[in-house]
DNA sequence: ATTGATCATTGACCAAAGTCAAATGAAACA
DNA sequence: TGTTTCATTTGACTTTGGTCAATGATCAAT
């Protein structure tokens, strides 16, 4: 049973829309490695992510991949093509075992076509994407790779926290190297280097330090941005 | 005199919206290099392009610039404040000779939320203008300096047009080359080699062809989208 | 035509990241 | 417990693009 009405996407939606969601969305559990869909398919649901991670990509011809995003839970993905064609702009895969919940996007299409409260929410989500895409391009320009490791580990924290921090990877090393649009093996010469830089422990997928400063001030100063990060995506 | 209700933004805007555009709405005439607002400034209004460039940006606090986007005529800029805080997310210099047309962001906030079909509006205008951003996003991953060159000048170019093309460079090089990501001296090279490889021809900003072909066949070997580009913003 | 000013190109060199190949490690499985 | 598989790391080398400095080109204004 998943409680719709407190979705903040979906704040302020009519009983109608409720009722559709009920009747018609299901969750889906789904493991690692499975497809959802592919660039260019008819577009007939969106998800929410309840658990996992899902990775959003395209790729080329010769089979080169580009990441468009990985998103956590929270995230709703393959919502857009409500605005223009009825295709997906992207291919999606479960990066980890993965709940999701399937709705077909005629609700959500209906719901923001007639109550303007949903278009508002959906137009925040949207600007809020936006500013991350952004950021992302800038960072992409300005940062060295050991630099955008460190601003992604800084995203992962807790940034108002004061003491020692402990950090997760949340997928394999591999992925968050394509995440941020490197190489694996770049990836871990430059986590080498950012751990030689700043003072950060590195145990396989864990990371410490004692506290954010040097890792802050080593990753944001190629970044227009104040530290904390005020534009870190809030949950949709 | 500006025919507000020609632009695709305002279309089904109300009689209110418009009587409020032509009180409060006025053309600015901008010389080339003026700056319109600087990133953080409490964002009063959005602005329109009629005619000109303006270059969006951010700076990091050592100066290396990034560059957001960088708008035609018929787009709009300094709106999306409007979703969440009230200050401007980038800096914006005209670039070019420019007219704007400067909009009190009041209003146009005003009719999103009491009218659905603008919500409907912006909606599809963020969705276009995402599609880009992810578009960008993959090209600075999988295609090199010349490739994006030579990307840039086909959505620059008629696609539909089958015989010799002629390009004009719309602003500086040294501009197109920071708007790609890269140094001058990279794109100088670039170009150079994009013309070896590609046989266009060159003559300072203007570039001819015979026909687009080679072209594409170099720069979207690199892409995951079909050419020609079906998602070439369409004037807002 | 001459002078600046700015933009653009070129050369020489350097640094960062990509590529290819091999070695190591770690988790899953029979 | 071995075995397989896949992720990760490391080494050696190449490629791409950035940096710095100097030179040309263009254009406007005197």
């Amino acid at each position: 049973m998943t409680d719709f009405k407190h979705i903040p996407l979906f704040k302020g939606g009519r009983d109608s829309f409720f009722k559709a969601l009920e009747r018609d969305a299901h969750v889906q559990t789904i493991q690692k490695g499975k497809i959802l869909f592919i660039h260019e398919d008819p577009a007939d649901y969106f998800y929410l992510v309840q658990e996992g991670w899902v990775k959003l990509f395209r790729e080329t011809l010769d089979g080169t991949q580009s990441i468009v995003d990985i998103l956590p839970k929270g995230h709703i993905f393959g919502e857009t093509s409500l605005f223009e064609n009825d295709l997906y702009p992207y291919s999606a895969e479960a990066v980890e075992p993965t709940k999701l919940i399937q709705i077909p996007i005629g609700i959500l299409k209906t719901e923001i076509e007639n109550n303007n409260k949903l278009a508002m929410n959906m137009l925040a989500s949207m600007a809020r994407y936006r500013r991350q895409q952004d950021r992302e391009i800038e960072h992409r320009t300005i940062q060295n790779a050991p630099q955008r490791i460190g601003c992604f580990l800084l995203r992962l924290a807790n940034q108002d926290e004061d003491g020692p921090v402990t950090i997760h990877l949340p997928y394999d090393k591999t992925l968050v190297a394509s995440r941020l649009g490197m190489q694996p093996e770049t990836f871990s010469r430059a986590l080498a280097k950012l751990k030689d830089t700043t003072g950060i422990r590195i145990k396989g997928a864990t990371i410490e330090m004692d506290n954010l400063e040097q890792l802050t001030r080593y990753s944001c100063a190629a970044c227009s941005s104040e530290f904390p990060c005020k534009d870190l995506a809030a949950a949709e």
